[in-house]
DNA sequence: CGGGTAGTATTACCAGGGTAGTCGTCGTGG
DNA sequence: CCACGACGACTACCCTGGTAATACTACCCG
């Protein structure tokens, strides 16, 4: 396995993964109910999740006739993905460049702020305590 | 102004804004040849630029029979577009969750650590000093 | 048994990123 | 003066995301 090449996902993609991420696995007709916004026809989210399990985002069996669709590929997996690859693009691999980018263009609540440093403590205390997948 | 569709540029697209944006003004054989990795064609180059021009992300004026191109919006801007896009997207527009998992997904030295906390530091004490677009 | 219905498969189309060949043009060197 | 080379314009493809209509199929109900 090792996929090599990012997992970037579309706009539809993630809110589609969004759903089976948060609710667990669903046929088409539930995932086009739980996306919020426009409505999408229904064809339009099969189509999409077909598309999907080809490109091994999500994987379906069969249940009664129906297709139950999953995520086949994590939260995490695609969340860290999809991050490392904006710092790599756009802040050389900087962490810390993109961090301060981050706080310097959006507003941060206090109490995100506290969070933040609470977590930076952390990781200075404990700096190998992420085990790999 | 105000274009409210995000700048979400592609692959290729960014490393020419880059190559722009460090350098300067440039011709479309500067650019090229200032592309890292796997060499592109000459008219790969020029059909992007123009493509991009199309797009509002960059500006040409002719010297000489040459074209000219210079970025039309600024590393800031896009790099807050996207930066925005993704938090928006992938963390639902939580600053803290982003900064978080980024602190976990990757390592981060010492060096940089301190650094964040710098940061952080700064913007409890100094909240309101960014000026609005 | 036949038809409606629910669900999938097929097909189509558009936009945009990416890649590049070919064509036209213009200025320059021999 | 003319051919060649540099350079932009035009055109063409391919791929993927997104959107959806249409076609097919199998089940269930009357």
């Amino acid at each position: 396995m090792a996929e090599k090449h990012v997992l970037r996902l579309g706009e539809l993609q993630l809110r589609i993964m969004q759903v089976l991420w948060d609710e667990g696995p669903a046929t088409v007709a539930e995932v086009q109910e739980r996306l919020d916004g426009e409505p999408l026809a229904y064809t339009t989210v099969a189509t999409m999740l077909r598309k999907m399990e080809n490109r091994g985002l999500v994987r379906h069996e069969t249940v009664e006739r129906r297709f139950v669709y999953e995520p086949a590929v994590s939260l995490d997996a695609v969340t860290r993905s999809m991050t490392a690859d904006l710092v790599d693009r756009l802040f050389r691999g900087s962490m810390a460049d993109a961090v301060s980018h981050l706080l310097e263009s959006r507003e941060v609540s206090p109490g995100e702020l506290a969070r933040l440093e609470q977590i930076i403590q952390q990781r200075r205390r404990g700096p190998s305590s992420h085990g790999g997948v």
